[in-house]
RNA sequence: CGGGGUGUAGCGCAGUUUGGUUAGCGCACCUGCCUUGGGAGCAGGGGGUCGGUGGUUCAAAUCCACUCACCCCGACCA
């Protein structure tokens, strides 16, 4: 391509609105451009990026077998009111009406759909298994988009459905896909963990995530330092101390205004693991629970919603609370109301004498013993780093931030049984078919993939998913460079090269600058001096290494650095 | 949805507190000269419903009300 003929659109200040790296040079690069909050038009540049990342996808989704088809972005609501996500999914779901009033989503997902082609084509065994998979564009109405690609409302996104007769070709068919992913991700140059993750609203059981690692990811994970074992903040479990203490008897003590656990462990002199905090809340369905905690942790929602089988969780006000004739700040087990279920957190299982709220103004009970209350025991608390590895039982937990590129989920049953997805087996018998959906966020591999490769001056793109392979930087203007330049661009092209050939009439600052900003991996830069001598620079993005060579060795140059470079991401 | 912030030329901003000539600066753009290995210089030039609507006033970018958009923090979020 012609620089002078392209649409490329650079910019030499930060735009306002980025404020993180990796959005500021999507937009300087001129590859994206803003039209509404999460809505964005992929520049040429952009749209490189994104048909490399996607050719890598369709490549390795190919050779396991998955076959590409593209579904509509908008789905009427009868198939999501046949799934229950019609009334599940919230306002991110994206609703309107047609002209003839009937109602329709922009899909966020397509499990719906793919589930309604599955239903209706597979009919036998003998069709089993199978994969389905697009490239497409997704519509979620997030409350808060920002970064740019990373949390936008319309983004592209490969999602595929695998359909299997059993459990067993489900673990196949999941474990083909973490395959691929990994081939994925490490051709696109990132660097990632696969963690342990939440389903979520979803559904389903196993789900692992590909997380890059960065501190602007939004995601909290947990990564063992000795064993491969890494979690999401959401699912992460570790080993921590639990005391079985010996009983005594319950005591009542005046706590005057003493409503919070730093307090009450200033007021008496101990420790936050021997007070257990009660935590009041309501789900969609107005089930009101009481979660309990020692006094050191924290509740993770999630393990709360998916301990009480609730989509959301909702805190209660001290008026609510009060109206169930309680005070906040001396909630406890013994004496709540018979409707509120306990639901307490398993290291408190074994407590024998912990701290409580007494439900009355001023008193809290000591020696309160688990067993006296009808609390049920789950997972519901946030792990803190340094705990130990849940896994290995030695290695200590470490936080990271990570953005998530892909997800991995199995799905089971969830779909089949509410749109009734079925096959004969061998026997004529009726089966449900066995589904698995797998994640990836185009658009946020491209921007994850800048945010770990960048530097002061601009992108420093993997030769991979670079919009160009090679940029000729012609810096003077004379017949013989012209021609040079011309003849280069035109035999780089002939060997299938893709090569931007900045042909512009500009001072040479202006091409060099926008050259690192763009960041492709390879440049010649050609300018009166050296070619004086039959000279040509070649320049690495990366190192920033430069090399002299002959001006008729040039080609051969760049095809090895070209081809080197690909064998490292190879090797990574 | 709660809290905060910003809307003035394509981009980045000043001017608004304290209303008063023709609304300004840098970059970008056009013309000419000059320059040419890291976003040059000089001269000339084009480009504005000051986010929108309504109000106050002799007079509004500036004051008031409403409203829209965008950004940040939180809640939220496959």
């Amino acid at each position: 391509m012609l620089f002078s003929k392209s649409s490329i659109y650079t910019l030499k200040e930060k735009p306002k609105d980025a404020t993180i790296d990796s959005h500021e040079l999507l937009i300087r690069g001129g590859f994206i451009s803003q039209v509404s909050s999460g809505i964005y038009t992929y520049m040429p540049l952009g749209l490189r990026v994104i048909k490399k990342v996607s050719k890598i996808i369709e490549e390795e989704m190919d050779a396991k077998g998955a076959q590409q088809i593209l579904m509509p972005a908008v789905q009427p609501a009868e198939l999501w009111v046949e799934s229950g996500r019609w009334s599940q999914y919230g306002k991110e779901l994206l609703r309107f009406k047609d002209r003839s009033d009937r109602d329709f989503v922009i899909g966020p997902t397509h499990e719906e759909v793919v589930s309604d082609i599955v239903r209706r084509y597979v009919n036998s065994y003998r069709q089993l298994p199978i994969n389905l998979y697009q490239i497409q564009t997704k519509f979620r109405d997030e409350i808060r988009p920002r970064y740019g690609l990373m949390r936008a409302k319309e983004f592209i996104m490969k999602d595929a459905y695998s359909f299997d007769a059993n459990p067993e070709g489900l673990d196949v068919s999941y474990e083909k896909m973490r395959d691929a992913y990994c081939r994925i991700f490490k051709r696109c140059g990132l660097n990632f963990r696969i963690v342990k993750a939440d389903s979520g609203a979803i559904g389903g059981r196993d789900s692992e995530e590909f997380m890059v690692l960065s501190n602007v990811g939004e995601d909290e994970i947990f990564v063992c330092d000795n064993c491969d074992y890494a979690a999401n903040a959401e699912k992460a479990q570790s080993i921590t101390s639990q005391d079985i203490t010996i009983p005594g008897e319950i005591e009542k003590v005046y706590t005057p205004n003493i409503k919070t656990i730093d307090e009450i462990c200033k007021f008496l002199n101990i420790d936050n693991t021997k007070v257990a905090k009660s935590l009041l809340y309501k789900n969609e369905k107005g089930e009101i629970f009481c979660f309990m905690l020692l006094g050191s942790d924290s509740l993770n929602e999630t393990k709360a919603k998916n301990a009480t089988s609730s989509i959301e969780l909702f805190a209660l006000t001290d008026k609510e609370i009060e109206n169930l004739g309680l005070i906040n700040g001396f909630v406890g087990p013994i004496g709540l109301p018979k409707d509120i279920r306990i639901v307490a957190d398993k290291r408190l299982e074994q407590i024998n004498n912990i701290i409580v709220g007494a439900n009355e103004k001023d008193y809290h009970l000591k020696n309160v013993s688990m067993k006296n209350t009808n609390a049920q025991y789950f997972d519901i608390r946030n792990v803190n780093e340094g705990e130990t590895c849940p896994v290995c039982g030695k290695g200590k937990l470490k936080k990271y931030m990570g953005i998530e590129v892909g997800h991995i989920f199995k799905l089971g049953l969830k779909y089949s049984k509410a749109m009734n997805v079925v096959y004969l087996d061998k026997n004529g018998k009726q089966q449900y078919i066995y589904m698995g959906c797998y994640g990836i966020g185009v658009g946020r591999c491209a921007q994850a993939c800048i945010e770990q490769n960048h530097d002061s001056d601009g992108i420093i793109w993997p030769i991979s998913i670079a919009p160009f392979e090679v940029e000729i930087v012609q810096l003077d203007q004379d017949d013989k460079i012209n021609s040079y330049c011309q003849n280069l661009y035109n035999q780089l092209n002939a060997s299938n090269i893709e090569v931007l050939y900045d042909d512009r009439l500009e001072r040479p600052g202006v091409k060099l600058k926008d050259m690192d900003l763009i960041g492709i991996p390879i440049s010649i830069i050609v300018g009166s001096k050296n070619f004086q001598n039959n000279k040509v620079e070649i320049r690495l993005r990366k190192t920033k290494e430069k090399i002299l060579c002959n001006i008729d060795e040039s080609v051969n140059i760049i095809m090895d650095i070209r081809n080197n470079l690909y064998k490292e991401l190879e090797a990574i």
